[in-house]
DNA sequence: GACATTGGAGACTAACACTCCCCAATAATG
DNA sequence: CATTATTGGGGAGTGTTAGTCTCCAATGTC
């Protein structure tokens, strides 16, 4: 398949492809001679996967390339497959925190929601958590314990999901976990809406 | 407060303020002068919410002043509540779906999961989580049913606590949820990461 | 009265994700 | 074998977003 076959085969423009060559998001394909190359199922696959994470998943095409980077790493063991899934992940978002007095008060909540819940207290994960929490305290947005409980709750029921889907071969669970958490990212969201209109007919008894 | 108190009191420079005043984004101050103009804590909050809706929940300015427009807007009545809610949630987010038969097939999917839950069929909310099981379905990402079922219940455990934390009064609940539900959206991303680091922990025994 | 600050407005910038255009070399077609 | 189309490679240009810079005359402050 040549350049053109795989811009029928993705829907995507050849200029496009070629950009994405230039950038290293697409490897280039085996050369048939100096003016021609012949892609395959491979880099049909990896184009889909570039538009999958930038549109639906909001990455940017550097973060894009971070995770796939991050993909044709060796996962060493299984042990640190989700830890260098998190650091693919962690990369692909960004995130750097300030510092003043109303963030140390959000840390602190941070740390107490995580020590409840047992969960790993990755200062990553942890400062982002805390950002987020002073950000929506600026906004005048006030967010109860309870309710970051039954968040937290809600987050272990789909996180246990997220692993049954994991296989046992290290390399096919990094994959399917990253990608998985990333391409789900906005359905969890979509399901939220969805669910937040139902309660709120049923609320007001509709 | 002159443009000077106000940047002091939020962290963003005069520069960007003007900018938004320009954009609409910030009501302009109440003059005092031809060149002279004092703003008050209204001001003080409104430039701490647009932050923490760009930099936090990710929206672009664009968005912002969709979601602010709607926010201002009368919610007639109690049960358009979260329909103009989510009118605005939806506009702030976007979504044009395409047309083939992988599409028709994940559409398929998303009336199935919404139904079996006892959803609001929303085209809107439908089409778009339609599209996102495409996008994964295209990256090679596989879910199975089960695997959307879990991710249901847990929006249905999200969205009765989004409710609770909804006063009776329509002006201060929209704005409870709307604000809400973008600035919490992140933090129910990143409660999903710890969850996943420690779950996998456990499935390792650790 | 000297100096700083303000509102208002236009021009400029950097990053991002393409998109267009050109070239010589090659492939396909008649 | 001649003509036409397509390719890889690469530079330059485009539109959008979110500011940032510069300038002005009017005003506030010491």
């Amino acid at each position: 398949m040549r350049i053109s076959g795989l811009a029928a085969a993705t829907g995507v423009s050849v200029a496009t492809l070629k950009y994405y060559l230039r950038e290293g998001l697409l490897p280039p394909g085996r050369a048939t001679s100096r003016t021609q190359a012949s892609y395959d199922d491979t880099h049909v696959s990896r184009v889909r996967l570039v538009r999958a994470l930038t549109e639906s998943a909001g990455l940017s095409l550097g973060a894009v390339r971070d995770v796939l980077a991050a993909l044709d790493d060796p996962p060493a063991s299984r042990h640190d497959l989700l830890g260098s899934a998190h650091r693919a992940l962690v990369a692909a978002e960004g995130g750097v925190p300030s510092e003043d007095e109303e963030w140390d008060a959000a840390r602190h909540r941070a740390v107490e929601l995580v020590a409840e819940r047992g969960w790993c207290d990755d200062p990553l994960l942890v400062d982002r958590l805390a950002e987020q929490l002073r950000a929506a305290g600026a906004a005048g947005v006030d967010l109860p314990g309870d309710y970051l409980r039954s968040l937290a709750a809600a987050a272990d029921v789909v996180a246990a999901a997220d692993l049954t889907t994991a296989g046992p071969e290290p390399e096919a669970a990094l994959r399917q976990v990253v990608l998985g958490t990333l391409l789900t990212d906005p359905i969890v969201l979509t399901l939220r809406r969805m669910a937040q209109v139902r309660a709120s007919q049923e609320a007001s008894g509709v």
